[in-house]
DNA sequence: AACCGCCTCCGCCGTGCGGGGGAGAGCTGT
DNA sequence: ACAGCTCTCCCCCGCACGGCGGAGGCGGTT
């Protein structure tokens, strides 16, 4: 526990922000602020200097907004530090876009002290522990509300349909049987009627033709 | 901070996953385990009799998937718990409907003790901390929008962006040898790397990755 | 009744796949 | 000179996958 601190970079452009930021985390022996910035470009330069392990990023900053800022950080950097996107409301908008960019989380600014501290240790040590990369894709995931009707989609029963699709989410054929509460064997067997039907080799191709063909789509 | 402690309700089909937690758990005096349940009905009936504050619901088990008996629960009971999924991969695609029928979090199964302790204390005391109700909604409101760049597209080197576009049209890791003019046991080693860099299990989830994120499209 | 499509499950079996190592060559930046 | 990354290739091993054939039940159609 008492290695080298939990380096800290602060990119907000109002400066009460950043020194109510700065006090809170000063008071932790394992936090240190090692940088700020008042801009989206600043946070960039200043985070490629100081190389943090987590940036606290306001959404909504001059120039370059926190957005952009996180994924021109992760996108331009071989080891980016863990980015937790600050903003004022539960429900922004921005929100959903710093996930999908590849925030590892966020605050409100109306959080108490402790769960800002806890916050930060958290995503400083775990890179797999709430909501990673998962949620990136969840806009995708729901976005497959289109029926388009592929040539070989009538010639599918219903359970095939059903196993197609839970192919088509990552599933194994165990996990398939499982959801669908039947035996692992009846879902080989309607594998083999998919594969048979849509001229696949094996699962893969499979799920490929369903994204192709439209009876699956992605965000 | 020394008010009553944590009540935990464990889910797991595995004792000695369950034993696991529990020993984990027990270490801390701030948390205390107050139910197991080995099956997903099991586990509804003993969250509605113990009336725990945290769940860990495992999204594999017999009867009723961890899925569902998160719906049941959430559904039925007035206060119901803060309820945090366990799985054993990042991309495990019950992840997503974990999320939607209203899971507080998941953690990995490999996960550090430390790290499963503090999912518990978090989800137990912060209604809005990291990824709140707020991305509840974000199945229903934010359907539609460009992904944008993978955040893990920049992590791919060259020949694995390679390999993994060729596996996305399908072809073996034989044919994708014989494509790029190298050796088969070559293409396992790009293979294993891009499944691991994009937290895929198998070749079809990396496929489904590459889909989602935009790193290749349809048609 | 006879037929047929669909769903359910059971074996057996070969193999491609993925995990776990390790290793050498080349190239870059310090 | 050295570390670090990439690309190349090798081994062993366990297992899920997919191909094969067979079977019973159930509901429609003829």
């Amino acid at each position: 526990m008492t290695g080298t601190p939990i380096r800290v970079v602060l990119a907000d452009d109002e400066r009460m922000v950043r020194t109510a930021l700065r006090v809170i985390l000063d008071a932790e022996p394992d936090v240190e602020v090692a940088g700020e910035a008042s801009t989206g470009a600043e946070a960039v330069s200043v985070v490629r200097e100081v190389r943090p392990d987590v940036v606290l990023m306001d959404v909504r900053m001059p120039e370059i907004d926190g957005i952009r800022a996180t994924e021109q950080i992760l996108a331009t950097m071989e080891r980016p530090p863990r980015i937790v996107v600050v903003t004022t409301f539960e429900n922004d908008a921005y929100v959903y876009d710093a996930l999908r960019v590849g925030a590892a989380g966020f605050v409100l600014k109306r959080s108490a002290a402790d769960e800002l501290v806890s916050a930060v240790r958290l995503v400083a040590r775990s890179d797999s522990l709430l909501y990673p990369a998962a949620v990136r894709g969840l806009a995708a995931e729901h976005a497959r509300r289109r029926p388009a009707a592929p040539p070989w989609a009538a010639r599918l029963t219903d359970r095939e349909a059903d196993v197609l699709r839970l192919m088509a989410t990552g599933l194994a054929n165990a996990e398939i049987a499982g959801r669908l509460g039947v035996g692992p064997a009846t879902v080989k067997t309607h594998v083999a009627a998919v594969l048979a039907k849509t001229g696949a080799r094996d699962r893969t191709q499979a799920v490929i033709a369903a994204y192709e063909s439209g009876f699956i789509t992605p965000g």
